[in-house]
RNA sequence: GCCCCCAUCGUCUAGAGGCCUAGGACACCUCCCUUUCACGGAGGCGACGGGGAUUCGAAUUCCCCUGGGGGUACCA
């Protein structure tokens, strides 16, 4: 009993895929669990009918699986105290509702949310503020209204409403990031728990699954610290101790507001999509309102678990900027294990054979071109020149680089010298070999050189480090790429 | 309107009364390295919202103001 066990849940409703800010706070909750010897619990808030889709279920799936969030509980996995799918616990909900109905904590509400919006209206204009009169708390009031069938002739569907003591005053909890956090109970109005349509309301349902799942910490985002007040007083109804709660700050988009659709993308799918590695990805939110310990920025969830504790999150908002990503994305790809990488790389390399080499080529390409890049679709353009036999010299290039009697003299020596002699069977070798050759080729500058062979054989005048590109394509190709540039050099020696 | 939360460089942040002439990272600028683009390295620019109070001493504690955010639903 003195160390009860760290259980914690990301419980996102699949209204849409998964928000950045959805995930940080899974993220938040894996590495607590993670740091904690705890479990990390999935569960579907699905109890909007409406706008929940089992497409966005999916993706919820996918993004956190990429993201490498796996959860310990819940769909999929199952666990002791599923299903992990609120619309799946229906009957969970009922009973224990039943039970706040024969404590007298909740009771039966018979106005239509035609009569509910008018009344909210009414007292809006008047004073600004609302909440729910209550008048269905009376027996006799609620039976009389029942009876009246509701504005299309139907029968009235009740909801349930949770009541409020009225002597409750203030509710202070303990917030483990904000410190102790305090509401006047009397502002909050009695709130429906179970709706007209059979399916239990947001604050009842995390209250009832988050008891029953035994979960300790709920760590969520501050959009939530208001509910709060309301899920501990049905804790309260219970009986039992509500969990301990952690409120994370919202991330804000540049215009400083909530992060949303019309801000561009907000998936964690979008960014995988445009060429995050969901490693880089991961790496970043989690600076997002947290800082390591040892000041070092970029690390992987195992060891990031290793050192996450609450205390170190921050109390304000964070503003969602790509700059820093997009750095921390190409870290990740610089560093990244070539066989890894490639993984991650397939998915942008479609328009290739990759077949032409072998996945021990594939990796020295992705070597010698990941330098510059940022994001995992610069690779089609960055990787070209290294597929198929031939190379397209446009005439523009052609004009700036290829053109004149020095360009022409290069690549005659190049072919009739370099490639008669060079060992093409080692980066190094050709390495000097270029150096050897473009002394030789004295007085023509290096820079030309260097250039005219660049040109010649990817068409481009920036890449990858040229003895590479030489070793990757082969003798065959370079000196059919050379020879073909060679046709197309108008200087002349003559 | 009412309730709640928050407030350090442009951005992400360190900072839990003297170690702060406020540290790091991204971005930006300069230089170095270099067969290109880059990467890397060395510098530079750049912040405690305002006002009171407590204290020998405040970015750090308290109060007010201002500003920002969130919530005010039979959405989650």
């Amino acid at each position: 009993m003195s160390n009860p066990e760290i259980r914690v849940r990301i419980a996102p409703s699949p209204t849409g895929y998964l928000h950045v800010g959805t995930a940080r706070t899974a993220l938040f909750n894996y590495l607590y669990a993670k740091g904690h010897q705890g479990k990390f619990i999935l569960r579907i808030e699905d109890t909007d009918r409406e706008r929940s889709k089992e497409e966005y279920t999916r993706n919820i799936f996918e993004s956190l699986r990429a993201l490498g969030l796996n959860w310990d509980e819940g769909p999929d996995v199952g666990g002791p105290y599923g299903p992990y799918k609120q619309s799946e616990r229906l009957e969970t909900y009922q009973e224990w509702a039943k039970k706040l109905v024969e404590t007298g904590h909740a009771y039966y509400c018979y106005h239509t949310q035609a009569e509910l919006d008018a009344e909210r209206e009414k007292a809006q204009s008047e004073h600004g503020g609302h909440i729910y009169s209550g008048a269905c708390r009376d027996t006799a009031f609620r039976e009389q209204l029942a009876a009246k069938p509701a504005e299309d002739g139907a029968p009235r569907k009740p909801s349930l409403r949770f009541l409020i003591p009225d002597d409750r005053g203030t509710l202070t909890f303990n917030d483990q990031v904000r410190g102790d956090v305090s509401f006047d109970t009397r502002l909050l109005g009695d709130f429906v728990i179970m709706k007209s349509d059979g399916m239990p309301s947001y604050n009842y349902a995390v209250v009832i699954d988050d008891l029953l799942m035994k979960i300790s910490h709920v760590i969520r985002g501050e959009d939530h610290i208001s509910n709060t007040p309301r899920q501990i007083l049905i804790y309260e109804a219970l009986g039992v101790t509500p969990p301990q709660f952690a409120h994370v700050s919202m991330i804000l988009a540049p215009d400083r507001t909530k992060l949303s659709k019309r801000h561009g993308a907000v998936a964690v799918s979008d960014y995988i999509r445009q060429g995050y590695l969901p490693e880089a990805f991961c790496n970043f939110i989690a600076l997002l309102g947290w800082s390591p310990p040892d000041g070092e920025e970029i690390g992987t969830l195992a060891h990031f678990a290793g050192m996450f504790d609450l205390d170190r999150i921050t109390h304000s908002p964070a503003i969602f900027e790509k700059d820093k990503l997009n750095h921390i994305n190409g870290k990740w790809i610089r560093s990244m294990p070539l066989e890894h990488l490639l993984e991650h790389a397939r998915p942008y390399l479609h328009d290739f054979d990759l077949g032409q080499h072998t996945a021990e080529k594939l990796c020295m390409i992705l070597e010698a071109v990941r330098e510059p890049i940022t994001l995992l679709s610069e690779l089609p353009e960055a990787v070209n020149y290294f597929f198929g036999h031939s190379v397209i010299l446009d005439a523009q290039l052609v004009g700036e680089v290829l053109t004149g009697p020095e360009p022409a003299e290069v690549l005659r020596r190049f072919q009739a010298e370099f490639l008669s002699t060079a060992d093409f069977n080692s980066v190094e070798a050709l390495g000097a070999a270029i150096k050897e050759f473009s002394t030789a080729m004295k007085p023509v500058k290096t820079k030309t050189v260097m250039w005219t062979i660049r040109a010649a054989v990817t068409a481009r005048t920036h890449g990858a480090d040229l003895s590479k590109v030489l070793y990757i394509l082969g003798p065959e190709v370079v000196r059919h790429r050379v020879e073909t540039a060679l046709t197309l050099t108008t200087g002349s020696l003559a």
